[in-house]
DNA sequence: TTCTCTACTGTGAACGCTCACAGAAGCACC
DNA sequence: GGTGCTTCTGTGAGCGTTCACAGTAGAGAA
């Protein structure tokens, strides 16, 4: 089925037609177009009004020839394609990331490195100058593309602390220990004391802070670490309810679990509940992120939040800084407990 | 806290560079770049050499500015900010598209328009040529965006029949009502024989499609239409839950429903086991799109899968056929029944 | 007057590529 | 030897900007 071709775009007004227009020349629409110093308050509004008049819109390519930047911004995930998008926080932090470069004027070039053959062509995408700087997102930040970048001299900045010791790749992440100690603290106030836990991938730095700032607080509080009390997933909601599972045959006194992810965490409401548990009669559970997820199950998830839209921003704050040629810089972000149903 | 910066990145090299380690002209390396006819082997070969020991990356800007293509594409999401990532399958869209595109070469642009003004700016970012074309995304499809964009000579693709009675948008949808068709058929074979519907939203043709299909089946089988048994939703969780209910309580007798969309399903699932009804024993549940919802959910849900897969794979291919000069097609594809455990 | 300074404006060159054109080389045919 | 054809190659122009530089006008000071 087909029909008729409609239109065929005009050849668009350049910055001569504008000039014409106005009665100055490409120098006075160029310094107008470009933060307008040194304009006389006359030509300025001249050349408003030519521009409003011929609807001229920059050549954003012309533009990038000379002055060797592209004006956009590149954000890569690296993740196998199944576990891409299961987890709510990617499509937050990549519609908020959009939002924040979006009100800069900056279009955002999506980039899946799934396969070491996408990750190559897209590292040579990215190396060749075709973006100005790139937002990392990766599920387990083991990953060292974005120290990669960094050193073939490309502004990154990554969501999250970067694996590598002494990695000089900016990042920003949320406080994951102050933000575990708080969910355990709180489990505590309830009156819990055999207190599980469903960590994050160990090989991530989030996954780390999160499990210390577990062993701290109940060390500080008198109640000691049980290593029956702790097993590890992959923030996956399937390893959530294996963790859960597991929990429960090493130890079945057990009276609150903090998972590590909402998405797990949701995993363990099921195993709980196949188990004949009450959430949160005889088991308190406390989730990590305040994902979608949480408000979804049921009971709805006590967690804790992670400012995704404050995230974003500073990334975007991060790297554009970066691309103005300052210092790469790490942000972390204060978490904050949402008390709902689970606990 | 900051860090030392490292780095900073060296002019790369130009086709300039590339002819002269070939020992061979400009003309001759374009040529070679762009497809290689007219060239002797010989110089094939040497430029080919050349490139790799240069490390030569074409300047997409450079080139753009004189083919007046940009040798990128837009993916256009306009739907208010909340909806937009609750729905999986616009997650699954946005994958498949990045990545036919990325097997092309094509860098994709998310551009999210949920406010006025977003879509105003990005609108004028589109019909100034920044982009060769768009993909365009949206929840309930009366939206005019496509249509106006190709009113402006813009080539453009949506996904999902467009609204505008005699539009000659490009588009590729799932058949909506062959696959409503089929669910209807399905629980009929099942014995049911009240089964109820939450439509999805009315002023859109997916909405008005499987309503259709719907009624179609039943009047075939001699069952009839009892007006009592259809209610309409918006595919969110949350209309789908409130439908079930009215449905339940207009209809007490209902023993099979079929619901527009797996995110209603789901919660019409919530709604239906909160008045006691077992499913699938009292009440079969039906959906619509195979989403993660749809597995995710329990009972896992019977279901109409949308290949979205090849969705994504024929409106890039629409799209670069129409950026190539072809006229404006429609694409409509098979539907598959999913069987699991909800009906 | 003349000089200096500031505020503003115009101009040519350049960015790295593609495209149209001209031309060379080889071959076949008259 | 001329003509025509095909295959290949090099060259100059130009795409629409920005940037550096030169230059003008007006104000104020000497």
């Amino acid at each position: 089925m087909t029909m008729s071709n409609t239109g065929g775009r005009r050849r668009p007004p350049t910055i001569h037609d504008v000039a014409r227009e106005a009665g100055v020349s490409r120098g006075t629409v160029s310094r107008v177009l470009n933060g307008g110093h040194y304009v006389s308050p006359t030509a300025q509004e001249a050349v408003n009004a030519a521009i409003r008049k011929t609807g001229y819109v920059v050549n954003r390519h012309a533009r990038s020839l000379i002055t060797g930047r592209s004006d956009s911004i590149g954000f890569l995930l690296t993740e196998p394609q199944e576990k891409l998008f299961e987890d709510p926080n990617f499509n937050v932090l990549l519609r908020c990331c959009t939002q924040a470069l979006a009100s800069h004027d900056i279009p955002l070039l999506l980039m899946l490195a799934g396969t070491e053959d996408e990750r190559r062509r897209i590292t040579r995408y990215i190396t060749a100058g075709h973006v100005d700087g790139v937002l990392v997102v990766s599920g387990h930040s083991g990953d060292l593309v974005a120290d990669e970048l960094r050193e073939a001299g490309v502004p990154v900045v990554q969501c999250g602390k970067p694996m590598g010791r002494g990695s000089k790749v900016s990042y920003v992440a949320a406080d994951d220990r102050d933000g575990a100690r708080d969910m355990v603290r709180h489990l505590l106030s309830l009156g819990r004391r055999r207190i599980g836990v469903v960590t994050g991938p160990l090989d991530s730095p989030g996954g780390v802070d999160r499990l210390a700032g577990y062993k701290e607080v109940l060390i500080e509080a008198g109640v000691g670490i049980d290593e029956r009390l702790i097993v590890s997933g992959d923030y996956s909601r399937a390893s959530g309810e294996a963790g859960a599972e597991r929990l429960l045959a090493r130890a079945p006194d057990m009276d609150a679990v903090f998972v590590a992810s909402d998405l797990m965490a949701q995993g363990a409401l099921t195993a709980l509940r196949r188990a004949g548990r009450r959430v949160p009669e005889d088991v308190s559970v406390g989730g990590f992120d305040d994902s979608t997820a949480a408000t979804e199950s049921t009971p709805a998830l006590t967690t804790i939040r992670q400012p995704y839209d404050r995230i974003s921003n500073e990334m975007v704050r991060v790297l554009l800084a970066q691309i103005g040629g300052e210092d790469p810089a790490a942000v972390i972000l204060p978490t904050e407990l949402v008390k709902r149903e689970s606990a």
